[in-house]
DNA sequence: GAAAGTATGTTGTTTTTACAACGGAATAGA
DNA sequence: TCTATTCCGTTGTAAAAACAACATACTTTC
């Protein structure tokens, strides 16, 4: 696909035409640059002043502890951000690694010529403007969310927060979750079959009724 | 204290003098309102255009579950903002309620005015976009920080989790934590005392030293 | 439709945590 | 200094989760 046309998929550029894409990216400036795999994009410790977006391949965020022990945070695939929240905090270092895990494209958007208007083009930045609080905003709500269940202490109260929240959320007491079992149980940070277990014990006491990725919650005594 | 200088102390209207936030007031038409103890700022359903900024007083973030199960889930204080994620994505109503603990005078500040840059006082107008993706960026980092060390298991991996991205963020093996024993716990979500007792099982296995709030990290093959 | 593979549920055991109760140290105040 | 209070660590017990191993149901493929 052209370059402007799968811009125009992504969070970021969203709403906008591809002459639009095209004057923007001339106006800020934008830098692609190509990563064979294996190397880093940055490294902890270094401050960015860019937001990437992966145009082709794919990265991984990575953390070592202060034993050496190295976690997968995250990975970002074309389309994405990555290095948003760093930009947009100037003197902040950075505390992961990012790194190619396959070849990789990534264009460089300087983050004040984003927020600082030119004369020319001030139409299309107050729309990128729009799109980056935009992104910010709804990693902001899903890692909220994630941590209204996360700090519940049990895996009883982890699930029951989630399936309530995706109710309200749906607006239905009957409702599809986008994961299977072991999603499920990965995204609440719980055993796979311990969330069987106790998924099961919550249907015996009828509080919700299930099949597969299907819940519907039901209005009973036991269930606060 | 006047207002404006208040108001410079906040995370918004910071490195902006007096003289500028009164100009941008004037040119944000900002709102000021008033809540009585006890009566909400908004409710669940609603769609948020503006972020308040409370002037004084405090409310609380609600949230009720399918049950009718309710939370805090935060407090507001003065100086601090609410609702600015929901008002950076248009469209998404509110899942929370936000009430009145005390009576509390509230700042509204209309986004559309923030975003769009006006005329005459563009260079205000930059800082306060600054200000605010600085605000929800900084919030995202603590949340991102926050999760990783929820996301373990047990209690243990979620204390070195912490402490070691303290180590990281202080840059030396010895350090301060900004908690007491029971802030510790709550921050972690885990029990005080199984978090006392695991301190000093890692105390004995010779992974750490502590005393109080202050740490030491210490390179043991047991730690990974 | 049989076989292989995958997803989900069940059960028993071990490990870990929560919970409650208590004791001691540190702290603040009279 | 004495007392009251708060903070922290310890211990024992009950509850819960992890883990492993297996059983069942559902899918896919040939």
């Amino acid at each position: 696909m052209e370059e402007r046309a799968f811009l125009q998929t992504t969070q970021l550029f969203q709403g906008m035409t591809e002459q639009e894409i095209k004057n923007i990216l001339n106006c800020l400036n934008a830098d692609r640059r190509l990563y064979p795999k294996g190397t880093f994009l940055c490294r902890r410790g270094e401050e960015l002043h860019s937001v990437g977006v992966i145009l082709g391949g794919q990265v991984h965020i990575l953390e070592e502890d202060f034993w050496g022990n190295r976690t997968i945070l995250g990975e970002v695939s074309p389309g994405q951000m990555f290095g948003e929240s760093y930009a947009c905090l100037p003197g902040e270092p950075l505390a992961v690694d990012v790194r190619a895990v396959e070849d990789t494209t990534v264009l460089y958007l300087k983050i004040d010529r984003i927020i600082h208007p030119c004369s020319n083009a001030c139409a299309f930045h107050s729309r990128l403007m729009e799109n980056l609080l935009a992104v910010l905003a709804r990693k902001n709500r899903m890692l909220t969310r994630k941590m209204e269940h996360l700090s519940r202490r049990t895996t009883r109260e982890k699930v029951l927060s989630y399936l309530s929240d995706q109710s309200r959320t749906m607006d239905s007491s009957k409702f599809f979750i986008p994961f299977d079992r072991q999603q499920f149980a990965d995204y609440l940070s719980v055993d796979r079959s311990a969330l069987s277990a106790e998924l099961s014990k919550l249907r015996r006491e009828g509080v919700l009724e299930y099949r597969k990725n299907w819940f519907r919650l039901l209005k009973h005594p036991n269930a606060g």
